[in-house]
RNA sequence: GGCUCCGUCGCCAAGUGGUAAGGCAGAGGCCUGCAAAGCCUUUAUCCCCAGUUCGAAUCUGGGCGGAGCCUCCA
């Protein structure tokens, strides 16, 4: 089985193939620095970097670039109400989306381009749409004329003559054509502007991700993404200006993530109902977020909610809980020579799963199915004594840290993760371990004293708080329900 | 208005023609001094209607409900 995709293109999943056998490239829109970045942007980059960490787990060479877009209107603006320059603002949410993607435990792309650094090659770009006779400059600014390409909208699958019929051209416009999007703006005072044969200006949007990805992949590349949001007109408007100049194809898989919605809406800046990643990670682990956003199929909505982050810290605790425990046993179990195939039967749903357009809510359905089995054996009678026992288990532990790297989970130590959703939890309550512990020494004295009476009086308050007593072999230990 | 998409158990969520994964919550059981965790068992015919088919949650048509894009947005 190999993989298939779904291409917006298309409009449906086709098989994957990459232009160059072994090697893929791929182009993920960036975001425009100007603000902290939402669980949106989470979502879409989360998304990517698990398409990346899969391909590159199938074997695929991966070269992926992930651009910063640090100039544009937005930014202008905001950096003129805070009086600091572009440059300052745009730096300082560079700086801010970098520590929130490292904090989310995303791999870094293999390039991250600014578009104030690839200002020739925007320059150049547009130069050569003019030289086709698909570009005009006028009186200092340059548009895309969209009637000169005839594959226009064949992403978004819109009609040009009914978007037009909506459009209009706005008093001290320069366009030709209403549809017609700008490739070069004519500096306003004070805007950061380069120089360029049509004067002093800077670029528009959309010719940025153009000119980068064709620099660092080549003028035809496999796969570009992004948030559906962008498929128009960014995306639509990247396919015109790049095949009119090159006259090939951009790039042959579109993939778009869905939305992160808030009681059923989409989470957006203008709406002002949205979650900065820093403010979740206050309440909740990176991971929490990742396997929350991996629970849903990329292309689906999904709804952010606490509850559903609840949800997710519940589920990813069942997995640490498990591996916590096949750790243990298995460091106390002797080794064999005796070989399993219980780990590569799981790995085979796994990659059957992630073959389908990434299916990691499927994939994660399967590895639910591992932990219970991985549970079963533990629970054997004299395991130790079982060597095909412990080789099943060995052999499911081990594939459950190789997949889980591919997904970008379990990448913590169990031990140490349980134990600090514990300790935050704790804090939440206002109790501190040393309260805890007094507690439970109490109750051991009780239950050594045979007063059950009392040592369940003490368990009962503490679960009446939100604290769970464990009574096991190795001692007493508690948790946060 | 145009163009996309969605509606699956109390909740979350897979499944795009072959007879409904998984998680949470619930019920019963094993285990436990009692619990918890874990394990076992158990809970849906897929918004409605009509059609195509030997067979449909999956295809077609109609309806109802919800969302997105068409302006900046992951």
């Amino acid at each position: 089985m190999s993989l298939r995709v779904y291409n917006t293109l298309q409009g449906k999943k086709v098989e994957f193939q990459p232009l160059h056998p072994g090697k893929v490239g791929m182009y993920v829109c960036g975001v425009t620095v100007y603000d902290y970045c939402h669980i949106g942007h989470a979502r879409a980059n989360i998304v990517f970097d698990i398409i990346f960490r899969y391909l590159k787990y199938s074997g695929y060479d991966v070269t992926y670039v992930r651009n910063y877009t640090d100039v544009d209107d937005k930014i202008i603006q905001r950096a003129n109400e805070r009086e600091i320059t572009c440059k300052q603002l745009s730096e300082e949410f560079i700086q801010a989306f970098d520590e929130d993607m490292a904090r989310l435990g995303l791999q870094l792309p293999t390039v991250q381009p600014k578009a104030t650094e690839h200002i020739d090659h925007i320059i150049a770009l547009v130069e050569r749409l003019i030289a086709n006779g698909k570009a005009y400059a006028s009186d200092g600014d340059v548009y895309f004329a969209v009637d000169s390409f005839d594959d226009y909208l064949k992403l978004s699958k819109r009609n040009l003559d009914e978007m037009q019929a909506g459009a209009r051209i706005a008093p001290g416009e320069k366009k030709r054509n209403p549809m017609d999007f700008a490739l070069w703006k004519m500096a306003k005072p004070g805007e950061p502007s380069w120089k360029s044969p049509w004067g002093e200006g800077r670029p528009g949007w959309h010719i940025e991700c153009s000119a980068m990805g064709m620099e660092y992949l080549g003028e035809s590349f496999d796969i570009h993404g992004g948030g559906k949001d962008l498929i128009f007109p960014h995306h639509e408007n990247e396919i015109a200006q790049s095949e009119a100049a090159t006259d090939k194809p951009f790039v042959k898989y579109w993939l778009h993530n869905g939305f992160v919605n808030v009681n059923k809406e989409k989470m957006s800046k203008s709406l002002g109902n949205f979650f900065t990643i820093r403010d979740i990670l206050k309440s909740y682990d990176a991971e929490i977020i990742r396997f929350f956003i991996l629970s849903a199929h990329y292309r689906s909505p999904i709804d952010f909610s606490d509850q559903n982050l609840k949800e997710a810290r519940l589920g990813l605790t069942r997995f640490y809980e498990g591996l916590h425990a096949a750790a243990e046993m298995l460091a106390q179990c002797p080794d064999s020579d005796i070989q399993a195939d219980d780990g590569d039967e799981l790995e085979a749903k796994f990659r059957e799963a992630m073959d389908d357009d990434f299916n990691t809510a499927l994939a994660i359905g399967h590895l639910f199915e591992g932990v219970r089995t991985m549970n079963r054996l533990m629970a054997t009678k004299k395991i130790r004594k079982k060597p095909e026992v412990i080789a099943s288990l060995r052999a499911l532990y081990t594939t459950f840290l190789k997949l889980g790297a591919v997904l970008g989970l379990f990448v913590s130590d169990p031990q140490q993760w349980l134990k600090q959703q514990n300790l935050a939890g704790l804090a939440e309550l206002n109790i501190s371990v040393e309260q805890v512990e007094g507690w439970i020494e109490e109750r051991l004295q009780a239950r050594k004293d045979k007063d059950f009476a009392r040592s369940d009086e003490i368990r009962d308050e503490l679960a009446a708080k939100g604290i769970l007593l464990l009574d096991c072999a190795a001692g007493t230990t508690w948790k946060i329900k």
